[in-house]
DNA sequence: AAACATTTAATTGTCTGACAAATCGAACCG
DNA sequence: CGGTTCGATTTGTCAGACAATTAAATGTTT
């Protein structure tokens, strides 16, 4: 039985047929894997020419909604939705939203550990030898002298990603790659002294070793920790900013 | 000066181009508001045809990068990313991921409550007039008798989202969006009984009780208990089903 | 001079028709 | 039986055209 669509009647044919089909695939009209009537036959059915059915498939694709294929069996195919892609996107709406909505870093690094504290009780409970593993390989190259400042962040990134992973819970990840992610451009604009990466690396591994444990409320005390001197670091910056662009130091 | 754009060398030209004219957007080479050129210029440039510049038009347009406007001075600007187009996007993808990868319901469940657990400490200390307001009404609504099941978890939603928003930060409001909304269709295939409503409602005022007195733990634990209870709730639906469609009930 | 109406130019939205590229299946041949 | 060729189908891209929309320039009237 061929799928109907219901359209909108107002603002681009392109926009009301994506939004028709997305809501099929939504309802589950259409299944996964299922294949969309060639785009001549789509062009037949909602009275438009070819291009305009294109671009309407071109803005699922866009969303990872569907999938195209050319050749005799080709067509568009509705997507499984992978956490991989899904994570993708999540990123850059993330980042994207940071970085256009001015969005200060006391917000942002709030809402983080927030949510990462959310993780290290399952963490605690669940943490597989690999997770540790993987903390403690970002710990080790955090320590190392020569390291740059956005590597030091890349790893940073790593590190708190095999954290929330080690809860165990693939939708509790999906949800908090964004919000790590999207730090690191803020986190970039921060330059960490030998000390303040030693005092990090130090946090890190209060965490790891209380995860270990399986101790969840003192890897939450060090997460606070953590948050807070990361907070400090970045209220530092601002204020030695400030005093060089404005007035002489008070100090 | 003319933006200047990288192109990959694989795949098909409007995913391409969509690519690089992100890219740019991303990096912060063109800015809020900013006018692309216009579709003919971008043909030139790229050394396209038209309608394969409206193809990645229209595919960073499904990603609410870019509006575009007709007339003497339309074209495509670069949209500022605000928070509800950002809700609406977390939203759809978070519902697709759970009902596309057949996530199991303790799961989703689980990341859920522990996401809102992260928002409590920070909704105790900051929740105003506003939100308190907003969860009574909703535990009201949920306490009248003649509510669908549907309308129920509506309610359940509204909720929760209040509870989140009482936070006061809008980047975990962001995050929790999509956790908290996703469920919700999860949440439909439960039929609530008189007693597991009353149950809810109890539990959702406990909440709201110790948020308005600013008890952090209380409001914890009794997250915790509507968590545990939710997924009972869903694990008694399991086994009943199980045994209509199997054996004879056991009791 | 000011207010209003008209024209004009620029730009996106859509259509038509065509061809290229990829891909599968079937017919064909060794 | 295995490999090859050919054809059919479908998406990807192109070229050119016209409609719809919008703002600015222009002209007209009061």
């Amino acid at each position: 039985m061929p799928v109907t669509y219901d359209l909108n009647t107002e603002g681009e044919l392109s926009a009301q047929i994506a939004a028709a089909i997305r809501d099929a695939i939504v309802a589950g009209r259409l299944i996964v894997d299922e294949r969309l009537p060639s785009e001549a036959e789509l062009a037949e059915q909602f009275e438009v020419s070819r291009p305009t059915v294109r671009e309407a498939l071109k803005r699922l694709a866009a969303q990872n909604l569907i999938r195209t294929q050319r050749g005799a069996t080709g067509g568009a195919f509705v997507n499984r939705l992978r956490y991989e892609d899904a994570y993708g996107q999540q990123i850059t709406t993330s980042t994207l939203l940071l970085s256009m909505n001015e969005v200060d870093f006391d917000t942002a690094c709030e809402a983080r550990y927030a949510l990462e504290r959310a993780c290290v009780p399952l963490a605690a409970l669940r943490r597989g030898a690999d997770h540790l593993a993987a903390m403690r390989a970002e710990i080790h190259r955090q320590a190392q002298p020569g390291l740059s400042d956005e590597s030091f962040c890349a790893s940073d990134v790593a590190f708190h990603r095999a954290l929330v992973d080690a809860a165990g819970n693939p939708v509790l990840s999906y949800h908090l790659a964004g919000a790590v992610e999207a730090m690191q451009p803020l986190m970039n604009m921060i330059t960490f002294t030998a000390r303040s990466r030693q005092r990090i690396v130090d946090l890190h591994t209060a965490i790891a070793d209380a995860l270990e444990a399986g101790e969840a409320s003192r890897a939450e005390m060090a997460l606070a920790d953590l948050a807070a001197y990361t907070v400090a670091l970045a209220r530092d910056l601002r204020a030695r900013r400030a005093t060089r662009h404005g007035a002489a130091p008070a100090g």
